[in-house]
DNA sequence: TTGTAGGCGTTATCAC
DNA sequence: GTGATAACGCCTACAA
């Protein structure tokens, strides 16, 4: 990539520190001393309060690159997601950012899929960021040795070879959590719709769901299992499906709730009274659940907190040379509404 | 804040330029201009040759920081948006994100309030953004002095004073294709529901809604013009107030998806059949108009294009020394669905 | 207590 | 063609 010589508008004379430490009649070192250094650096009350002053006056703000280039950090964080289109990832990335600035971090984005992951990795390194949150996006699919050079922090997927700390809901129980609240309700006849991605959370859930109905002695039918792309219009055929076998499920489970909004809909288009003759559960309790009729029933997932979260547990990894991997597990909720309803 | 003596994982020595020099057997900033500088600099092309050869099995990639400083520029720019729990900021932020990527910039995010604005904008000054993109917030409820050392590109909101660059859907014309598509369908008792928050663009799609009905000898009435917050619960409950009118409206527009999706579900709870009783319209077209029955109708506004014109908008700027702020218009689109129907 | 010297990694300007 | 040398703005170490 060509640089240089680019003309750049509004090359107002940045105030440095030398501008600061001439106006204040000192050496530039001790400019820096004053403003950056531990908070009470011994220096002559006089000088301090005169370089202060000066400061304020000129109005001077240190150069963030510059400093990043002497300690060799730079005080951002990189931020990996699969698009914020999806309102799980939004909340996340709110969630993170919203704590990163207080700490004095900057968040730097990158809307990643297979195909530019590695490129965008290789952009955040080239910005010495202090390290990278990944979310939505499988690690493993990320170029290993670059994402070796970086302090990581994951969320919502154990860490490969437990190299990388985490931060996740507990999908295990929500996928517990669905199937308890399913057979409640008295429901045998229980199918599920998850995605084809592979995403270790999406898994999870499945494996909780799963493994609850078993414990029930409700063994789960093939043909009430269904794939689809983790989307409304994946929701959509995948409940079409469902409703088309010639004994349709009474209780639907889908994995994430935007794949649930689009079996509500499929099931709302074919005249099927949800909460009535079908019961249907979602994942992640989106905003929007609230906005369907009847609303749909969820489990409740952490999302801004999972990203606050993430930003703390990467910004305490900085500090300490030796830091392990961590876990941290944030609990679920049922939110039960209007389309769970007992086995008509 | 205190930085410097903060141990920093993963200090692993970064390949620099020097290195890659004495690994070619030439002076670093030889291996500079080989790497860096215009297609073809004069370099023998046996050292070129070499100096590449030495970079690619190093691995080395310049360090932008460093680049930064010496530039005066960072390749990054700032995205301060209001949160992206609203999708229609979320698209903005995807398709600026994904541009700005393709021309080899970061994109600092910034979700900020009136309150944290200053602050956020200082942090960007800080690290030498290149120029920042601000879209859902009045530009001139931010820090007037620090963003006039910035490159501004506005989106949806037509600059203060004409000082900066503007991307936007065309307000007025959104709001004028909504007053003419409910007056095609025969409504007279036509109510607006518009938001609190003086953003310009909503203004702008208020009065092309006025400027259209008053232009069809309809006369607005004040009773069915109703402000709310620019959430469901505000679309919610001045739905219910204009429900409670002795004579209420057979036709609203809400001026923003939102509210219209509060609108509808307070519209559906009161047992209305919109579509039937009570046409709804709403404004942006997010995807969620489709989940809901009956389908919102709604004005497309482009999203990701805006984000996506802003940052190319201002990259287009940093190249010229002189550049005057531009005003981009792009069109908006009727969208017909399920709730809005020819007067009862 | 403060100033001087040196370097972070890069690019630009010159001599050679 | 190529290699010193000097910035960019800041911080650390050491000397005064």
């Amino acid at each position: 990539m060509r640089i240089g010589n680019m003309p750049i508008r509004f090359g107002k004379p940045r105030i440095t520190a030398a501008d600061v430490a001439r106006h204040a009649g000192v050496s530039q070192p001790t400019v820096s001393l004053v403003l950056s250094k531990h908070p009470h650096a011994r220096v002559a009350k006089a000088t301090r309060e005169r370089i202060l002053q000066a400061a304020q006056e000129l109005g001077y703000r240190p150069n963030r690159l510059a400093q990043g280039l002497v300690h060799r950090r730079s005080f951002a964080l990189g931020l990996l997601v699969p698009g914020f289109g999806n309102p799980v990832n939004a909340n996340i990335v709110s969630g993170a950012e919203r704590v990163a600035a207080d700490e004095g971090y900057a968040v730097l984005l990158s809307e990643i899929d297979e195909s530019n992951a590695a490129r965008h990795v290789h952009t955040l390194i080239d910005r010495q960021v202090d390290g990278v949150i990944i979310a939505g996006i499988a690690a493993d699919t990320l170029p290993q040795q670059e994402l070796s050079r970086l302090n990581v922090v994951l969320i919502n997927q154990p860490s490969p070879a437990n190299r990388y700390s985490t931060v996740a809901g507990d999908s295990l129980a929500a996928g517990s959590l669905a199937a308890e609240h399913l057979l409640e309700l008295e429901h045998e006849r229980i199918a599920f719709i998850g995605p084809h991605t592979p995403l270790p959370a999406f898994r999870l859930r499945e494996r909780g769901f799963v493994t609850r109905l078993r414990a029930a002695g409700v063994v789960p039918r093939s043909e009430y299992w269904q794939r689809a792309d983790a989307t409304v219009a994946g929701g959509q055929s995948a409940m079409r499906r469902l409703l088309e076998l010639p004994e349709p499920p009474t209780a639907v489970f889908c994995v994430t709730d935007v794949i649930a909004l689009g079996a509500h809909k499929a099931a709302s288009k074919a005249g099927i009274r949800l909460g009535g003759d079908l019961s249907l559960l979602g994942c992640d309790d989106i905003e929007m659940n609230t906005l369907v009729s009847p609303e749909l029933s969820s489990i409740r997932t952490p999302q801004r907190e999972l990203g606050a979260l993430a930003v703390r547990q990467l910004i305490q990894q900085l500090h300490r040379e030796d830091a392990q991997p961590t876990t941290h597990i944030l609990p679920v909720k049922l939110i039960k509404r209007g389309t769970t309803k007992r086995k008509p």
